[in-house]
RNA sequence: GGCGUCUUGGCCGAGUGGCUAGGCAAAGGUCUGCAAAACCUUGUACAGCGGUUCGAAUCCGCUAGACGCCUCCA
């Protein structure tokens, strides 16, 4: 029997507006599709916390059993800078002002993208398909709208006609928009347009000469649309029906809902079970943007050098520190909460820790069958992190407790609190025990090791002023002792 | 201008018709040669105004503010 037989999933699903028990479509198979990045400039952090979200989301699947297939991919082509028929590639744009190749730009950020992923510990989707790679799929899918009347050529461009989609399936289901409003509150144009109606969005782009990347085509030499990538590349990795469709909340509109327009237009039923969507990351109560300097690097946290922080900040703290707050809430980065969450992260490190050297003795003083179950309930109610991580600390206080001799636990107790907490923090959280490792057997350890000894002679010998030079120099240097009942330890962060 | 989300104690951040979220900070205590660390205990908050209800922070309306989308954006 596998674990998700036991754990029903409840999920907020972006198309009703409310939780739904969530049911794969095949039993014990679960085809999830997540919009990646456009590789044209380093990772945001926000990108970051969208997609760190999923992983936690995957990583949970993964846990009760569900067999996963995770699709990110990874645009690399074809976002057009602005509506117009001048819209240009935005990555060759880049390229030119660079003096580099498209593929060159890329290349770089794709493998940025990677390292910082790595660095907060992401587990690889199973499959990142890119749209360059995929474009003799793309064209197939707009040679298919086009025959179901939906789609239309002009001047070598191929646009999709919302107007008349509109007529037989709503467009806007998602984002809870009317074709009517659209249409009322549509900016002015800059430039004339090939588009019959605004709305219209464009399936290919022919290719203007200056343009760089560009493909054949039965229209032109051209470019696929944005949304269509997504549609291309989620049917053929999970097919023309799956469960779950995640992206961060800006790409609802229009994004999401182009999605769903091109995959009725070509099969005629809805594409998605489940639409999640992660909310926003701002900073300092406002939008990140490189234009006013609201804005970090992920980089920039591990290293400390950005204004915004006061100090370096280990991988896991960041990842802590988003995963105490909801997916589908607003998160505020600042370092007052950067600060907070990284007390926090170290103490129930501490307690992960210290459990592998509590001894079981008699009855058990708390319920751990029931705290395990308290576990499974947050995350089972639409990935709650933040009230599982409450959740956690309440394991924290008792294995305080245990440490101190005051609450007992059994040796069957003892196992299950093990196994649940490394499974919970480790596996489904996706943190890194830190403190382990820095204090682990290295030269500094052996080193400290030893003035640690020296501390205690002087203080046996009542030198305290020896023994609190020791321990003030070993301060200054970045080093606290901790005496403990059993002894001194340290740490270094 | 339109659409949507949100406004919780000193800070962050869950929850959601009646029952302690949690973290950080703070206060008191235990421990300590003194500290630090650690641990224990404590805190009764839900933008404002009105309404529904036996009862609302939780539902409805209005007002104010924030954020997002409407244009590339996770």
């Amino acid at each position: 029997m596998q674990l998700y037989e036991q754990q029903p999933i409840s999920i907020y699903n972006s198309l009703s507006g409310q939780k739904e028990a969530f049911k794969p479509i095949n039993d014990g198979y679960v085809g999830m599709y997540v919009c990646g990045p456009t590789v044209y400039s380093n990772v945001h952090l926000g990108n970051v916390r969208t997609f760190m979200s999923f992983d936690v989301i995957f990583r949970y699947l993964k846990h009760l059993g569900y067999k996963v297939r995770y699709v990110r991919n990874i645009t690399d082509a074809g976002h057009l800078e602005n509506d117009a028929d001048v819209g240009e590639d935005r990555i060759a744009k880049k390229a030119r002002l660079e003096q580099i190749e498209p593929m060159e730009v890329v290349q770089r950020y794709t493998v940025d993208f990677h390292n910082i992923l790595n660095t907060f510990n992401f587990l690889p989707p199973s499959i990142e398909p890119t749209a360059t790679g995929h474009i003799i799929e793309q064209i197939e899918l707009i040679k298919k709208i086009i025959d179901n009347g939906l789609a239309y050529e002009v001047n070598g461009s191929v646009y999709f006609d919302v107007l008349k989609y509109n007529e037989t399936k709503p467009y806007g289901i998602l984002s809870k928009r009317n074709v009517e409003d659209l249409i009322h509150n549509t900016r002015a144009l800059d430039g004339q347009t090939d588009k019959k109606n605004p709305q219209d969005f464009a399936l290919w782009k022919k290719a203007e000469p200056q343009h760089i990347m560009r493909w054949p085509s039965p229209w032109s030499d051209g470019f696929p649309g944005w949304h269509l990538e997504c549609t291309a590349m989620s049917t053929k990795y999970l097919g023309e029906q799956f469960d779950i469709h995640g992206g961060g909340m800006d790409l609802k509109f229009p994004h999401h809902e182009c999605e769903i327009a091109q995959a009725e237009a070509c099969n005629n039923h809805a594409p998605v079970n489940y639409w999640m969507h992660a909310n926003m990351l701002i900073m300092n109560g406002k939008k990140m943007a490189k234009s006013t300097g609201n804005y970090i690097l992920p980089n920039e946290i591990f290293s400390g050098d950005n204004p915004h922080i006061t100090k370096a900040y280990s991988p896991s703290v960041a990842r802590f520190f988003m995963l105490q707050a909801h997916y589908r809430s607003v998160l505020d980065f600042t370092n007052n909460g950067l600060l907070a969450s990284e007390k926090g992260f170290y103490r129930l490190m501490d307690a992960i820790n210290v459990l592998d050297s509590i001894t079981p003795s008699g009855n058990s003083t708390f319920n751990v069958l029931e705290w395990k179950q308290s576990c499974y309930d947050a995350m089972n109610d639409d990935f709650n992190t933040p009230i599982l991580v409450a959740n956690l600390f309440e394991a924290v206080k008792f294995i305080n407790q245990l440490k101190e001799g005051s609450a007992n636990i059994s040796e069957e107790d003892l196992k299950t609190l093990k196994e649940t907490i490394h499974a919970f923090v480790f596996d489904i959280l996706g943190l890194v025990n830190v403190t382990a490792e820095d204090s682990g057997t290295d030269k500094l350890s052996g080193a400290v090791e030893l003035l640690i000894k020296l501390r205690q002679e002087a203080r046996a010998n009542k030198d305290f002023a020896m023994s609190d030079k020791i321990r003030d120099e070993l301060a200054e240097a970045g080093i606290q002792l901790k005496d403990g009942k059993d002894g001194t330890t340290f740490t270094t962060n």
